[in-house]
DNA sequence: TGACAGTGTAACAAAGTATGTTACATTTTT
DNA sequence: AAAAATGTAACATACTTTGTTACACTGTCA
């Protein structure tokens, strides 16, 4: 037991939403890069770039591939939030291990 | 029963984390705005935004609020997640009902 | 009353970012 | 071989977050 669901911060970087995208689900909905753009109402380049993990999966790009592909954004804005997450974590842990959590005042007012 | 929990977009914007925080959080710390964006290392003009509900809690903002008031970037996320999904659905509307769902092919290869 | 700290609001600049466009080389398919 | 798809790069554009500065208003306290 114990460690396993422990709310605990990554040591390594999460999977870019873009590789499950390009491994698992393209592939699945046989939709060619170009087609699956198309289809989507954006560039060639920029999906590209989300499928090459350069680029995040927006919200917008999360509302038009939750609708392509039918499961609705919430998965892919998960899988991107956990990525921004970690990369912001890394870059900012100095400045927040300077922030002391506030104490809650036991005032009975 | 029924739509209690279904997941359809909501009718109304969700409450702005900045409410809450100004509401709720900073009163419970006894925090004032400015020792708040000190402590938190930011200007308390950001600090003001984010409060006033005119600017978003980004994830860096998410994880010096979350270290501070102890509960971690998550809930706040969160909650500015689905403000900014509400957003964009309303703007990207019309956009979205062109995206044809695409169709899984049963092949059994 | 006056001094002072906190707050709301606005304007500005700076830095970063997502996206479309264009171009070109390489690979795959027909 | 021809055509289509893909990977990669550079550029411009628009947007956004943040800090800074400035000013007006409020409440507190000596």
């Amino acid at each position: 037991m114990a460690e396993y669901f422990v709310n605990r911060p990554l040591k390594r970087a999460p999977v870019h939403p873009g590789e499950i995208l390009r491994e698992d689900i393209l592939p699945a909905l046989e939709l060619s890069v170009s087609e699956a753009a198309r289809r989507l109402g954006v560039s060639r380049q920029q999906l590209h770039r989300v499928l090459a993990c350069t680029h995040p999966i927006t919200i917008e790009m999360a509302l038009r591939i939750g609708k392509l592909v039918g499961n609705g954004p919430g998965l892919w804005l998960r899988l991107q939030q956990a990525c921004d997450l970690w990369r912001v974590e890394q870059c900012l842990k100095k400045e927040l291990g300077e922030i002391r959590p506030a104490n809650l005042t036991h005032s009975q007012d």
